[in-house]
DNA sequence: TTGGGTTGTCTAGATAAATAGACAACTTGA
DNA sequence: TCAAGTTGTCTATTTATCTAGACAACCCAA
């Protein structure tokens, strides 16, 4: 349950019932309220936190509004609960497989595609030569919640139908295969986080100034020759990234 | 180079300037303004995001301070650069050896020690089977800069001297060699990111509301015997966590 | 040297967020 | 049934943030 210390606002630039939310979110997520739970009553919140309980009720609304909590008149305000999805990441991390055992209807959507120079560094790592690349938009949702969104990048000349095999299939996987690649794996994966862009807000359905998970991938095959690079960025209030550990046996 | 919609700022818990400096953070430790560059004037920032001239001052300011700009009157503002580290993440995960390298002068810094009963899912995942567990708080800097805070779960009777170890070595694989364990592997790793608490807002020199990158992890025996339960918190502006994949060869 | 463009600083006013208090509507358990 | 405790709603006030305009200090290239 949440014991902090009073939130500090002095012109963070966040106001105070967004910190306060913050922090309640995290007792949800966080496993120290379950579903079902009753919240703190909304005086102890406003004296817990150190401000007005008008303050403490824009709190607990903007939960609401998001479907995490639900206040009843006369008996409080309870935990209804949230799903957290567990996106796996290793050696042959796949979208379509590694979110498929937890939620029905998943669904990945071509956004955009073009045709153009890719910036240095990643025409570097998908050694590029000078080739032009192609830059696909994806999103990806499943159970009626978008998950995330992707910019993957591929070689023009390696890969000159891959826009429209993925924009068929919905899968990399499957538009990969469709150009003759039976297998790929993961070479490499950077993540960080950072604040939702308001483009990264409005496809992921999220108030402005969320979270995302970043994650920054290189596909290869299996020999090494590099065939994605993909900046995927992750609903962070929906999804923490499972990393696979093979063992050395 | 950011050239986004105006700041969508209806009621969201973010003030203007606050979603600008993050705007602006975005294109410089994502490639777009590199170390030196100078910035668009702050009447274009200002006409660009949809705010007076003062707001997009504001945004400027707060990223001066943290040392990420530099403004000279009369001539702009510059990008000074900065130091994302990256942190390796794989099954010979260890703190001291995976920052090591890139920075100077790293120190932990064992804060706190207490015996106590775990919550049921971390004594669940070390098989306590009642025993007692040894909490044990932790910090993490290097080059001046603080880079992460941890709590370390251990079960106490099989390792009742671990947090005196602990103190006086600053590390964890020391610590554990002392107690007659050579080798241990990380088991599994679970990402995700939220915003930092105020605790950990000071503990990491953060502003408040600024975002830490999460990881929740188990070592173990080589065998499988469960060692150690880590929850660690990385201020996600200053670290990238960089994932191995080894190769199945 | 000069003029245009840049950041720094000041004043004032408008808008949004937070505080303060009161009371109604409702639930729950005694 | 009743009383205590909870959320919902309203008004008013204070405080913080954002806007608006003006001008000084400074840099740099023509």
């Amino acid at each position: 349950m949440t014991d902090r210390a009073p939130v500090a606002r002095s012109s963070s630039g966040y106001s105070a019932w967004r910190l306060i939310s913050e922090e309640l979110r995290l007792d949800i997520d966080g496993g120290r309220l379950h579903t079902g739970d009753r919240l703190p009553t909304e005086n102890v919140l406003a004296e817990r936190f150190g401000v007005n309980r008008h303050t403490a009720r824009q709190a607990i609304a903007a939960l609401a509004e998001e479907g995490l909590v639900e206040s009843r008149r006369g008996s409080g305000t309870f935990v209804t609960g949230q799903a957290v999805r567990l996106h796996r990441i290793g050696l042959r991390t796949r979208m379509t497989t590694s979110l498929g055992d937890q939620g029905p209807s998943s669904t990945n959507r071509v956004l955009h595609s073009a045709i153009e120079d890719a910036p240095s560094e990643i025409a570097r790592r998908l050694r590029l030569d000078g080739s032009r690349a192609i830059r696909i938009e994806t999103t990806r949702s499943t159970g009626g919640q978008q998950i995330s969104v992707s910019t993957h990048w591929f070689d023009l000349e390696r890969l000159p139908d891959i826009a429209t095999t993925l924009r068929r299939t919905g899968s990399v996987t499957a538009a990969l295969h469709a150009s003759g690649i039976d297998d790929y794996v993961r070479a490499s994966t950077v993540v960080g986080a950072r604040h939702a862009t308001a483009t990264e807000s409005e496809l992921l359905a999220l108030g402005p100034g969320a979270i995302v998970l970043v994650t920054e991938a290189l596909d290869t095959l299996p020999g090494g020759t590099p065939l994605q690079h993909v900046v995927t960025r992750f609903a962070a209030q929906r999804v923490r990234l499972d990393i696979e550990h093979p063992r050395a046996d």
